[in-house]
RNA sequence: GGCUCUGUAGCUCAGUUGGUAGAGCGAACGACUGAAAAUCGUUAGGUCACCGGAUCGAUGCCGGUCGGAGCCA
């Protein structure tokens, strides 16, 4: 009877405040909501600005949790997360909360949503497989690829050294086609009502340039400075976050201010298209366009519903 | 004012010994199972500054016009 819900979309899209919304609507009509994150930079303790957090005051007593669980330092992935994110799910169901999904790192969502296995992983096989990618390139290696694993390598473009890696290692380890050990997407882990924010791609386009422009002014290169020292240079996934990476370069005088920000809101656009390329596959997600004044109240008639089935 | 260099895709630039052009980046679209704010694919963009001349044919050669850069005065 508690459900689950997820709000998902592209980012700058109001997802973290729709999660308020709802949390608080529940809370109206007599029960209780809490929100996991699912935004894979917001793991990171430090990362505030450029990952456009939510502070406490913000939340407005809604508990959030895998929020600041990882230093700079730790690596981020799905696998990682996807327990424990479900095991939270189940607690919180089983305390009779509702809890609400909210973030947009499609992976992380989809591993926690889907019937989604992870296959067998090997550091040791992966760094050996890395380091012989930088030798001999990834021709080389799709074409041992397409020789152990040809369903896979037909799945995988010849190109992408990363995922031919990934691919080989799963096959080494195991000897079985990577391919045949994915399971069906569209079966859900459990039943829920997934949101989607989104709106014009013009429109948000816009809407991600002047939220730059903002990080910038509320001290994203102060907070990235103050995270030197922690090791974000040398974090392997928070390294990459949109925006610090630019406001580092900044520090280095490699991007003059002007640069970096206009750098920030291009980045943060392509990757706001690549977040609804794969969402949009996804056949359960309900849209809604943040530009029009009902959504809210038709996300809210949904929700109602959905806890009422 | 004189001399030299320069004007090619949204940006930075290749190129054509004369047969109407390309790369990187950007853009649009897409793929995606242990880095996913990652990684990768596809496609669309050009009267080759403008005007005239010689040529079967000019973005390329010649002349001029208008921009830009440098040097000399």
């Amino acid at each position: 009877m508690t459900k689950l819900i997820a709000v998902v979309g592209p980012t700058g899209t109001g997802k973290s405040d729709t999660g308020i919304s709802i949390a608080k609507h529940i809370e109206s009509l007599g029960g209780i909501a809490e929100i996991i994150n699912s935004d894979s930079m917001q793991f990171y303790r430090g990362m505030n600005i450029g990952t456009a957090k939510l502070g406490e005051a913000e939340r407005d007593g809604i508990p959030h949790h895998l929020l600041d669980w990882l230093e700079i330092t730790d690596e981020s992935t799905a696998a990682e997360y996807q327990p424990k994110a479900r095991a939270k799910i189940l607690e919180l169901q089983e305390r009779g909360i509702t809890p609400i999904l909210v973030g947009g790192s499609m992976l992380y969502i989809a591993s926690v949503l889907n019937e989604f296995g992870f296959a067998a992983r090997d550091e040791k096989v992966r760094a050996e497989l890395e380091s012989e990618l930088e030798r001999v390139g990834e021709s080389e290696l799709y074409r041992r690829l397409a020789q152990l694993a040809p369903d896979t390598a037909s799945r995988i473009d010849p190109k992408n050294g990363r995922r031919i890696v990934r691919a080989l290692e799963v096959v080494t380890i195991t000897g079985d086609d990577f391919a045949a050990k994915l399971p069906d997407l569209n079966e859900s882990w459990q039943p829920v009502l997934e949101l989607g924010l989104n709106s014009e791609r013009a429109h948000l386009v816009k809407r991600l340039e002047a939220r730059a422009a903002r990080m910038w002014e509320q001290g994203l290169v102060a907070e990235a400075e103050s995270l030197i020292p922690h090791g974000i240079r040398e974090g392997k996934t928070s390294s990459r976050a949109i925006g610090y990476s630019q406001a580092l370069a900044q520090l280095d005088g490699h991007l003059s201010e002007t640069e970096a920000i206009e750098d920030t809101a291009r980045l943060t656009a392509r990757y706001a298209r690549r977040q609804m390329s794969w969402f949009r596959r996804d056949p359960r997600i309900n849209w809604f366009d943040y530009q029009d004044a009902n959504s809210t109240s038709n996300i809210m008639n949904l929700v109602t519903e959905h806890l009422n089935t």
